[in-house]
DNA sequence: TGTACATCAGTGAACGCGCGTTCACTGATGTAC
DNA sequence: TGTACATCAGTGAACGCGCGTTCACTGATGTAC
């Protein structure tokens, strides 16, 4: 088949873009086979280079995609009445703890991303401002407030989830989602700068 | 060659485990080859069956090795003046962030560890409670701080170090190293409890 | 003490397998006349 | 409108390669006599 109109290959990127997404943050980026990906995408591995230069072409498309989809839920959550508060339970919730392969990437990436290849690290710093700036307004911090205590201020929320998700026990799990939540409202009421 | 004492196959052993912890945390877990470890301690790969079952076993042993490690460390900090203060120092400084090789085995594979085995991830849970142990009594937290409480503020340690090896900007990143000192520290003299 | 033997840490080739990537081919579709 | 053709997304087999693991073998050493 083919011939398709140019609507049709892009949606049908779009769709290997996010199955990707999903095994890579559930089996890691080194643990993510073209094959299986194309798979999971319902296509067999050929077809990926029509779409992709490289994996690590595709890393790279994923992980600015994800970032870029965090930005606009915490810009539409900075909208909306209690978009915080909203935003903090979600993202330190036994569902988001759980939901390995729909989370957020930089939870289940950001280690893997420390030796990936210099154009992926790129790649994501690029797309980061965009996501930090829509963090910074969603948590109120005023405009003054650096790029670094933004970003080490959403740290917080990225080292809990990931502790919640090592730890085997369910309790002590849900404990430390809650704890990161209070450590996160306390730093935030000490100052948006 | 062959025979050699016992003590001699012991340090042989310790060898491995150490240049495997290396490799493991620059590269990856997936990321790092049997035979590429068994290189780096001087020796064959053929030789790795005779101390280890398998990869996972290894990365068992790495694992719970290095926590034990961690907790050695901060066991000793604990006895020391200002060892607190020194502990946090050398954990947000540039020198930790650059040093992915021997760096802190939870800032480098805590994200890999979300889809390890379920040997593995048990046996780091197994090695967590002595380091908790540990991190409470060095930052001076009440005994009756919960195992959340300690995990989610060594969290920030953690989430810290990870951003600041993820952003490509120097600057930035030695800015958000110090912000996860400050964070750390505001939440450490907000109660030990 | 000297010698014969058993041990076993380590070697290095080989195993099947899945990886990322390439490529000749297919055939449904859009376009030109 | 109907037909011939060009396009190109997708197929599926094949590539060289490195993976984790196995195994027959080596030979320096500890032990027994």
């Amino acid at each position: 088949m083919a011939r398709y109109s140019s609507e049709h290959k892009q949606r049908t990127r779009a769709r290997i873009l996010d199955t990707a997404a999903r095994r890579f943050r559930s089996q890691g980026l080194d643990g993510s086979g073209v094959a299986a990906v194309m798979g999971d995408a319902g296509l067999t591995n050929g077809a990926f280079y029509s779409h992709f230069s490289s994996k690590d072409d595709l890393v790279g498309e994923v992980v600015v995609d994800q970032i870029a989809r965090q930005a606009d839920v915490f810009e539409a959550a900075a909208d909306e009445p209690d978009g915080l508060e909203r935003v903090i339970d979600a993202y330190l919730s036994p569902r988001h703890r759980d939901d390995l392969a729909g989370g957020c990437v930089s939870a289940a990436l950001l280690g893997e991303l420390a030796h990936a290849t210099p154009d992926v690290r790129a790649r994501y710093a690029s797309a980061l401002p965009r996501m930090i700036a829509a963090f910074r307004r969603l948590a109120g911090m005023d405009d003054g407030a650096s790029d670094a205590v933004v970003l080490a201020r959403f740290a917080v929320l990225v080292g809990t989830v990931q502790f919640a998700r090592s730890v085997q026990d369910a309790t002590l799990s849900t404990a430390i989602l809650d704890e990161g939540k209070r450590n996160l409202r306390a730093l935030l009421a000490g100052g948006g700068r």
